[in-house]
DNA sequence: ACACTAAGTAAGTAAATACTTACTTAGGTG
DNA sequence: CACCTAAGTAAGTATTTACTTACTTAGTGT
């Protein structure tokens, strides 16, 4: 009986394509169990394939977690978007593209949990990816902000520091709904909105007041007695 | 050096105090490498006792990770101090303190990758832990964001959102650090101050401006071209 | 002193798992 | 066709690992 039905490939298919295909069936257990819950044997099932097939295209389960990390990107093409914007000074459709990308599920469920996974189990390539990937995003996106703040547009906040107070907002929204499934009644624009809203309006330079705050607010903003730390 | 020193007991100790020793044991190793990541061998060595004696005192590993996550907390005083300053409406200090608590290295590294490790391998009690700790905290946090709009003092924007924008600042700050040692030149408490005051300024109610921004924009808050809202 | 119990362990065991070996076969090429 | 190589596999193997078993011993109450 049996041969016939193979489930994601069938037979004899050419070496580069074979050795896609296990990067995918892999890439999808691994983002569900991390390296170490993750058998050979169940991405041999998975891609329909024996368990030997997988060490003649990979040396180890190692080579194999490394090809996947190697390849997987995230904002796709997110940079250069926001970039034409920027040129133009346009802080709220900046803010809100990226907003909307994030929040609108950006790191796929399985990229991200992918590469949690991989910064917890440091492998070394999560490192590289940071640096290659995210670190390059927050340059793109301080050096924006340090513009409007030279522009007299925004008050004069550490860039870095704001941006990633920004992507903090959406990032950390994304990995509760990502980690524990805890979701928002909102509808995804108006938390964006509310996001971008209370972002931007923290930044701009205020029309009256420039570091004080509340007018029902007595005053005494941090740096005062509480914000000794150590 | 030597061997001399055991490191967390010797000989016959009373079987309470043996379970924590080998609790905070476990704990430490389970948070560096993950339930699957952890051996019960190196849980022994650590705790200086035989494997055997772990499983005197936990039927399965299983329940010995359980009884770490049951009894681990984070933020610990931190409900009680914010509800004290939320009661006489210290906007500025209820934020800085949680700030100051979180960005301060509140949970702390080995914690933080607890809880992490625990949500991405989907232990049932992270689901437990989340609905006992992270969401009373949030409850509280959007009742006091609530308030304050009712006070007239915020601009009215979901309170939920808004304190999960706040939290995702910090915590986002927390986990580039813990997960990619990825740093900052500003002081600590310069880093608080920024988070406070952007989010702070963004929520509260504007003195001449209620919805649109910047002086130095053309206008385009979203709602115009951009925010297309379905 | 003497037993009795709580605290502890050395030495297994069965199952799982990453990786190999030794083999088969599909299908293009001269 | 006959051959040759790339594509594929069944059946191991050595090691690791969660957990057990059958035992020893420290210390306490009487």
């Amino acid at each position: 009986m049996a041969k016939s039905s193979q489930k994601s490939s069938s037979s004899r298919i050419p070496a580069a394509a074979r050795k896609a295909s296990i990067i995918r069936s892999a890439a999808a257990i691994f983002g569900e169990k991390g390296f170490n819950g993750t058998k050979t044997r169940e991405i041999a099932a998975r891609a329909g394939v024996s368990e030997a097939l997988i060490f003649k295209h990979f040396p180890s389960k190692e080579d194999l977690y490394a090809a996947i990390l190697a390849e997987e990107s995230p904002l796709p093409g997110l940079l250069e978007r926001i970039q034409g914007l920027a040129k133009e000074r346009k802080d709220v459709e900046v803010f809100t593209v990226i907003a909307e990308t994030i929040v609108g599920g950006a790191p796929d469920q399985n990229l991200m949990r992918l590469i949690l996974f991989s910064a917890l189990e440091s492998h070394e390539l999560s490192d590289m990816f940071f640096q290659n990937h995210i670190r390059h995003f927050y340059d793109v996106l301080a050096s924006y902000i340090e513009q409007r703040i030279q522009d007299g547009a925004f008050q004069p906040v550490p860039p870095l520091v704001a941006a990633r107070a920004f992507m903090g907002m959406l990032i950390y929204h994304r990995l509760l709904t990502v980690l524990f499934r805890a979701t928002l009644p909102q509808e995804p624009q108006d938390i964006v909105h509310t996001f971008v809203t209370v972002f931007l309006d923290g930044l701009q330079r205020q029309p009256l007041l420039q570091t004080e705050k509340s007018p029902s607010q007595p005053r005494s903003t941090a740096g005062s007695k509480k914000a000794r730390r150590s």
